[in-house]
DNA sequence: TCGGAATAGTACCATGCGGTACATTAACTT
DNA sequence: AAGTTAATGTACCGCATGGTACTATTCCGA
């Protein structure tokens, strides 16, 4: 087994371009450096994992010093879970409110699709990759991201559903019980390979991820409505 | 955000105990040593992950020298393939043979609470965070995984079903896809909360795990149907 | 205009790492 | 009995890391 060559120094200063860079920066630029930084402190985290990832490098690839990252944050393991929190929340921010005008179907097809998109966008596995590499060492990392990210599409699946339900729209048991189906079929033998670093099995292309998002929603309204038989 | 107190030095010398420990050893442990040299090389590596483990300690809690170490593994990165490859296929191979004198819901039963009881189960939590933590750094490792793992799984359900079909027992479409969707709704929502650290939410007992499982099995059957109604 | 605040740059420190060298000891082989 | 092999223990090398100290520089507010 052979190491890929990371690490590869990129030179983008990215900040302070031309300027001769020492001394205090203008004011209105310092919120910018500051995003900047945490931008580039994500990127790092995200490929190369925390332990993976030097301070010292950060700080050359922001164009900043060591001095001000530890002015911003205490240590590694703040300015970890400063960008890390701030990333989980931006990615699932894109799934938005649920209904809005749609039906029952093109809710789960709307939805779906989002989801699966996600799952497979490069920040999204670079996010999983990291939270699960290091929630053992750190406990609270595996709640935190739960909660900004899996959890609450979960929770606000569940919800909708339960409304769909009150609604006589679909007859489901327990909505969270029913998400967890949905979301299961939908997205879990991608989402491991996309782990995995694998290119996935069934959504390769557009038109085959559509295709996919199809099929969940209706095998799981079909399998509610089974249940519902029964 | 904190560290846990990891490396707590858990003195557990498990080799050559009492005796004097150097010069060679007699021939009749040579290869006990060696398996205790790998199981003990895992237990590390699971839970420090590849970069958080360190040869030294590896060596001291063996009992052996690093010398020894490096006489059997070239590097870090061989010693870790090696014991990788070996306990993915360990953990998965109990997954058996499917069929044998079951019906094909009992069957789905059966491999269902294996498979469940595996993704919740500390190895198997331990080599998926470790694999998808460095798969991005050595991308051979999640193709070593997936084939000797949740891939070998995926192909025997799915020959398993396209035999069932030919039997005329069950109408499922494209087995792989119909794999996809039994495994999704059976271990999604679990395994990820298994790796993030978290417990599950429907799988907590034994008796919830049975009723999950059933629960699954029965889904997936009706979803087969009324798809096979379409 | 002047003093403090914020920055870059650089050098530095202690630590721990992967990996090697060397001397020593005990079991096997002939 | 002698020599070879496989161990341990310990010291070491070079390097990278997280984090700190210090200086020179620039902006800002009083």
């Amino acid at each position: 087994m052979k190491a890929k060559t990371s690490r590869e120094a990129t030179r983008k200063p990215a900040a302070r371009q031309g300027k001769s860079a020492r001394g205090r920066p203008p004011t209105h630029e310092v919120a910018t450096r500051a995003e900047n930084l945490l931008d580039i402190a994500t990127d790092v985290f995200l490929d190369q994992g925390f332990k993976g990832a030097s301070m010292s490098e950060i700080a050359r690839r922001a164009g900043a010093s060591k001095q001000t990252l530890y002015a911003r944050y205490p240590s590694k393991a703040a300015l970890f879970a400063a960008l890390l929190e701030r990333k989980a929340a931006h990615l699932f921010e894109a799934i938005g409110p649920l209904g809005e005008g749609r039906g029952l179907r093109d809710t789960l097809i709307h939805c779906g699709t989002e989801m699966l998109d996600l799952i497979l966008s490069k920040d999204a596995r670079g996010v999983h990759r990291v939270v699960i590499a290091e929630c053992n060492e750190f406990p609270e990392l595996g709640e935190i991201f739960w909660d900004r990210g899996p959890g609450r599409v979960r929770a606000m699946l569940a919800s909708y559903l339960r409304a769909q339900q009150k609604l006589g729209n679909i007859d489901c048991g327990e909505p969270e019980q029913a998400v967890e189906v949905f979301l299961g079929l939908l997205v879990s033998g991608a989402s491991l390979r996309a782990w995995l670093g694998l290119p996935p099995t069934f959504a390769r292309t557009p038109v085959q991820r559509k295709a996919w998002v199809h099929f969940a929603a209706d095998t799981f309204l079909s399998a509610m409505e089974a249940n519902a038989r029964r």
